[in-house]
DNA sequence: TGTACATCAGTGAACGCGCGTTCACTGATGTAC
DNA sequence: TGTACATCAGTGAACGCGCGTTCACTGATGTAC
């Protein structure tokens, strides 16, 4: 009766996301249109709506998969602690500077998430603390009392501004110090909230 | 012979760049039409080639000087380190979370103006750089010889990304905690430096 | 096995709208006489 | 002191264009018989 495989219309729409999340990190949200967003899934605009209600739709479902790639990738590197300073090593270079349709979407998008409608920052929301909840759970692994959380929501802060900064930054020798010292600055903060407890 | 005074126009000028600055901030750069922003400085559309070759000159304008205005801003500050302490504190606050127009630009534009023209980030270069420089001076008077270079470029950094997550997020509480966070990191930060030295 | 056909993912033209920009013009200004 | 007038900041309609969205349609699919 129906026709096409009924996981036909779910694989195109992930196409849509994944590469609609590109795109939108690389132009901005308000700066990438249906019609482009369209096209870099390989199909014409007019499809767009039997995917997604609305641009505003697809901004939230790119922001939820965008965050939970991130989320799934942290999954995959060294348990505990270490792990972080792998992502943190990781977010801070040079490769990811320079790659921002592969990277982090905070970095990408956050101020024009901050000035989206509800529900993307709601999403948003959700997905930004699944994250921070497993930095979180990382730390405190390490048995110490400090306020790992805190930590955590610093660091991410502190990935994001340095990496806007160093992309925004016109000077490459410049933008090389700002992702250097930004790894520096961060694992200072993660080697604080260890010795918080230490004292 | 000239009509008007000759201040006139400049202060035409400044009032648009004043004005704009405001609605850039709330709306952002692709958000922000020429129309709705000479409407803004109580001017019509066509005026606005008279001050500005084109949107993108405004916006390099407007972010020369905002970047000055945040730098002035400083200078009035206590001296030294503490004048630090109280821009950490004043950026880091519920007042600037929810008053995007009034506060800073790198906090409400950072990732538009990475994905701007050349000439807007170059501009953005050295208003950041001159800050940087003030903060790094003012730490540096401590007569340490920590690195306050890195210590300066990651407050900024993080008070920048602190702010925007704070903005993005739904949940008022969540909202507070990460400004309240924000503020206790990066005071974390500042006395690291200052530590590495008392070693 | 071969064919008729219901399904529905995707097409592409069209919609009204606001964008950045242009331009012929208006009318307040204050100097020249 | 009064008036004619050159200046030019600002007006507002119009430009082509791309936006998000709608919709009548096409045509590949694979089941039913």
């Amino acid at each position: 009766m129906a026709r096409y495989d009924e996981k036909h219309k779910q694989a195109t729409r992930a196409r849509i996301l994944e590469t609609a999340g590109r795109r939108l990190k690389d132009d901005g949200i308000d700066g990438s249109g249906v019609a482009v967003l369209m096209r870099d899934a390989g199909l014409t605009n007019g499809a767009f709506y039997a995917h997604f209600d609305s641009k505003d739709d697809l901004v939230e479902a790119v922001v939820a998969s965008e965050l939970a790639a991130q989320r799934d990738r942290l999954a995959l590197l060294a348990p505990g602690r270490e792990g972080v300073e792998q992502l943190v090593r990781r977010y801070l270079s040079a490769e990811h500077r320079d790659a921002p349709a592969d990277g982090c979407p905070s970095a990408a998008l956050l101020d024009e998430i901050a000035r989206s409608p509800e529900p993307t920052r709601r999403t948003y929301t959700e997905g930004l603390l699944a994250i921070v909840d497993d930095m979180e759970a990382r730390l405190a692994e390490d048995g110490t009392s400090s306020p790992s959380r805190a930590r955590s929501l610093g660091v991410y802060a502190l990935m994001i501004g340095t990496l806007q900064l160093a992309r925004a930054v016109t000077d490459p020798t410049l933008a090389d110090e700002i992702v250097e010292t930004g790894l520096r600055n961060a694992l200072t903060l993660l080697e604080a909230g260890r010795s918080d407890d230490a004292r």
